[in-house]
DNA sequence: TATTAATATGATAACGTTAACATGGAGAAA
DNA sequence: TTTCTCCATGTTAACGTTATCATATTAATA
């Protein structure tokens, strides 16, 4: 059954096909009833406009690719809905690609969006493919980077602020007394991870601290990272009392690790980035970094829709402040 | 900086643009010498083909729309991911559509991809929207639903076995000898919540045990629900020992109610539908009923690359099997 | 040698829209 | 009456591909 097409509907309603066109873009002139006589054929076919011709005549697909490193992590998804929401309302819709934080897939992703013609690009990259993502920016395409960034491009981002966030964290377990801070950081090509570390780093020092190489370990954003690490920690002559970690599943990680070696989960205080979901259901002390993926996701969307509406402005650079939320 | 088309390569290369398409698609003859010159030229540019303009032309989208009703719902986005996977290999691109368990929004989304032109919607739909959902399946789109389902009408499936999972849920709890179950199930427009509900109920039912009105309440798979759920069941003057909830976030509000009344978590013992991301940490007795969302995803996928491909045999109704994990 | 088949290319008409232009009538202003 | 707008419509050429058809060359076969 092969759709009907705008000469159908024009020959059923003995107009020509620029009448029809009048009427499903209510532009130029249309006479009442040509209008609803047109209407009523529509309705009667159930004709829908080729969205695809469409875009071909006007050059704009309205379509925008997201790319991101996992489509099942809810703080991306938290900000891809928010986005979605938008755009949805704004007639545009989106690709999703998730690159499994490999930047090949990325590279690919990223060919494959744009041979789609999508008029914006949202992406919280691998860290790879710098050059690239400037081309893409410079043939036209609106790119926003989000939660991840690359230094020195000229391109927009909405970032949280991972240095002092970090900073931060150390800083309220320094408070509590803890002199030995053990420390679990994410892979080193991921600007958030980067940051994580650095802020923490600067958040010792500047307390007079100097970190003993032995207390931080990279790991690589798993579960089984934070066994590791926490298996390494235990081993230790001199046990920290408390954990940095750049990452939930890490810090999921370290639980894990420590029920294993039978050691009591409060017997160690945690501030880890990012929301555990059922955390308040535990019963130990760890405090989390809550991020606003919800308000990341409007800045986002409102800086789209800005863009694709014809603002020119200079790239703009929003870095939102995450909260801590201490253990009860 | 507009982008080059193939009749620019055509001029650079000094062919035709048919000898630059069939280059492109490997189709036709071309000698090498030639093909050589065109794939220089191609790199040298940078060009890329118009997928929109391929789209209309061949009257194939290479689209694929899939809606369900969270995108921050790890559930979905698991076998979310899976399909993108599988779709992103076989050259075929996914529009996502939330419609936060809206019909309105449901049936515009619709609406909305079929003039898009999709090739093949996967649902998780919100209940409504039967006859629209019916009619896109009849127009020739290869329809997917998942999760959930309508009965009674002619469309692929592939949902989980909530009938039987609940069954057993209950029969695992009357095992452990508890003979006051609470049920706390999910809203009846949805497939899953009412199957669920059927199950707990019809595993009392070959037990011979009458279930009293006021053990079961109908919630609407929010931790709000699951508190007040808590509430009224902590006022009864016979307590029930056991609950069992149709959804997770239900359960975290169980929990949520009991601390929030000072009740110990390990008074009631639990069985919920979906898994609780770090449930393993908790010191409580709650079982979960382990969905599948990766088999799901494949399954989807393997069926809709099928029917992509043009296979045409009778629909399909694929029902995985959840499995219960006791609690530790 | 004549005929056929395989290879290599080009010209062109779609695919389903919409924008630009053209045309014509009705009423208002000169 | 003539001229000028405002309406209301139609005609047509794109948008960037690819499939079909036509044509030309070369190689293989009878």
């Amino acid at each position: 059954m092969t759709k009907m097409t705008i000469k159908d509907v024009a020959r059923e309603a003995g107009v020509s096909t620029a009448t029809i066109s009048r009427v499903l873009n209510n532009s130029g002139y249309v006479s009442h009833d040509v209008k609803q006589q047109v209407l009523a054929v529509i309705r009667k076919f159930n004709y829908q406009p080729n969205a695809i011709a469409r875009s071909l005549k006007q050059e704009k697909s309205r379509s925008i690719g997201i790319v991101l490193p996992d489509m099942a992590n809810p703080y991306f998804m938290k900000i891809a809905r928010t986005i979605q929401h938008r755009c949805f309302q704004e007639g545009y819709h989106l690709l999703f690609i998730d690159t499994e934080e490999n930047p090949e897939k990325e590279s690919e992703a990223l060919d494959f969006l744009t041979e789609k013609r999508i008029e914006a690009l949202i992406l919280a990259g691998t860290g790879a493919n710098r050059d690239q993502i400037q081309t893409i920016s410079d043939s036209g395409i609106h790119v926003i980077l989000f939660d991840r960034r690359f230094s020195n491009l000229k391109l927009d981002t909405v970032t949280e602020d991972n240095f002092y966030a970090a900073k931060s964290a150390v800083e309220y377990l320094l408070e509590k007394k803890h002199e030995r801070i053990g420390i679990i950081h994410g892979p080193q090509t991921i600007s958030t991870a980067r940051e994580r570390r650095q802020g923490a780093l600067i958040g010792l020092e500047e307390a007079g601290i100097s970190l003993l190489p032995e207390l931080m370990i990279e790991g690589d954003y798993t579960r089984e990272s934070g066994i590791k690490a926490i298996q390494h920690f235990s081993q230790l002559p001199d046990r920290p009392t408390a954990i940095f970690s750049s990452n939930n599943e890490m810090t999921f990680g370290i639980y894990l690790g420590l029920q294993e070696l039978g050691i009591p989960l409060d017997s160690v205080e945690v501030v880890s980035f990012g929301d555990l979901e059922f955390s308040s259901l535990f019963q130990h002390k760890l405090s989390v970094i809550m991020q606003n993926p919800q308000e990341l996701g409007e800045t986002i969307g409102d800086l789209l829709i800005r863009r694709l509406n014809g603002d020119d402005d200079a790239k703009e650079n929003r870095i939102l402040m995450p909260r801590l939320v201490p253990s009860r």
